[in-house]
DNA sequence: CCAAAAGTGTTGATTGTACACCCATGC
DNA sequence: GCATGGGTGTACAATCAACACTTTTGG
């Protein structure tokens, strides 16, 4: 059950030598979905030499499990940790070879294991826009938050794969609570409806949202407000880590009696 | 984009040379869920060899769409033809490898391609009990109903993966419609009501019940009523194609206003 | 006629939706 | 003072859950 190596290979070794090491036709692709200035913010990768943006992704060791993998795999390229991931589709497609707008092998190399095609395991996550410092890694020009509205053409599939993943959130967003890790400890009730507005892409009322959210209970108001805005100072509340682990584990409601 | 051969190996050929034509590393197990004798039912196959009971899984051509591979895979080690398969997880454990309680290569091959540890992705389908005729293929002594409450220690992680799968349906039955495949064409409210029952796992309200499926407004109710009962002739209803579909493809409800 | 299953309707409780009103803050 | 955002409450509508009554059928 040890972790066995995992060794570091050069550029040149992970093209040539990957497949000794990694599980070959396999990958996972992380959508990273952070939230700021009142958008919905996605974490992307750029590449060093084709300048084309991509989602954080990677490969399975041999012996690690698919999570095991997502987790290393974001930390490694962007620099995120202690990240919770949500699987939620595997895309396998025989036409999404990496040769087409993907990675393509150093010269001096004809035919790579990267060049085959691959099935990939999507993995989304929701993180706190102000606690991530994204430092991209070797094989990236930079690592950047992309307003959703205004994300590039990706390599690849990736935008269908993000398309894919917000579709996933949105349907989570009626059985699961969020916000947790979207927003910072304390937070304000119109925070976390603009943060869910910005999900759904709809407007909310604010005083049936409230009712609603509270009614959940899973958060717990402060004696605190919010200093420094314009207005009237909004009360703070934060998540009580109990009950919502439990409402995630339970789901908020059951159909049908 | 054309379909590339796609070879009859012979099972010698299968464990030896399997790897040149399937994606390594990768698998599909399927779920196929019945109902009759109000029971919900499962669809397993037994190997030939050691009588254990297992998934009808299969692996990728190196070129074909994973879920063409799920289509293809469960049609020839079942029969079963012309189901809608519902991609629900991808396991990922690296200690769920094949030589544990699965397929043993046959003797003078040391070393196959299924030795190796495999990822697999799970999809789940719904079909009408009566409709299917299962025909095992050569490597299965039998294909057969087992009865969800009944169903043995199964090879690998097949116990898990059709809980899982028995999971996804269960949250999917709240926002997306469940029957057309699990009911004939032409059936009765109680007999729906059965089956929602059964999926559950929980008694429901009669009156209730039918108020509120009808409330869906994917029914249609027909000029004809059950016929050889031993108490009062319920009527018979079948399913709105369009209006089905459009449920499928929409959900039932939405959250949050 | 009786038991069991099925069709239909009623009621009170809960929840959802659309609002109105008042309070705090910066300009 | 006033525009803007925030806290709280109310009223009506829609839905849900519990239950009663009637009808049909085989024995």
């Amino acid at each position: 059950m040890g972790k066995a190596k995992r060794p570091k290979l050069s550029t040149h070794e992970f093209f040539e030598k990957g497949h000794l090491h990694y599980l070959t036709h396999i990958s996972i692709d992380n959508v990273i979905f952070g939230f700021h200035d009142n958008q919905l913010k996605v974490l992307l990768l750029e590449w060093k030499e084709t300048h084309r943006w991509c989602l954080p992704g990677g490969f399975i060791f041999a012996d690690e499990h698919i999570e095991e993998a997502a987790i290393r795999s974001l930390k490694s390229r962007t620099g995120l940790d202690n990240i919770y991931l949500q699987q939620f589709y595997a895309f396998g497609d025989p036409n999404r070879e990496r040769t087409k707008h993907g990675i393509s092998p150093p010269a001096g190399i004809k035919k790579s294991w990267l060049s085959e095609r691959f099935i990939t395991v999507g993995y989304y996550a929701l993180v706190e826009f102000s606690k991530v410092v994204p430092k991209p890694d070797e094989f990236s020009e930079s690592c950047q938050w992309w307003d959703i509205e205004k994300v590039p053409t990706l390599i690849l599939d990736h935008n269908h794969i993000l398309e894919k993943a917000l579709q996933s959130l949105r349907l989570n967003l009626n059985d699961y609570p969020v916000g947790k890790d979207l927003l910072p400890q304390k937070f304000t009730m119109p925070e976390l409806q603009r943060l869910y507005e910005t999900i759904l892409g709809k407007q909310l009322d604010r005083r049936n949202f409230q009712k609603k959210i509270l009614a959940l209970d899973i958060l717990e108001r402060l004696n605190e407000r919010k200093q420094g805005g314009a207005h009237k100072a909004p009360f703070l509340y934060k998540f009580d880590q109990r009950k919502y682990e439990k409402a995630m584990k339970q789901g908020l409601k059951f159909g049908l009696q």
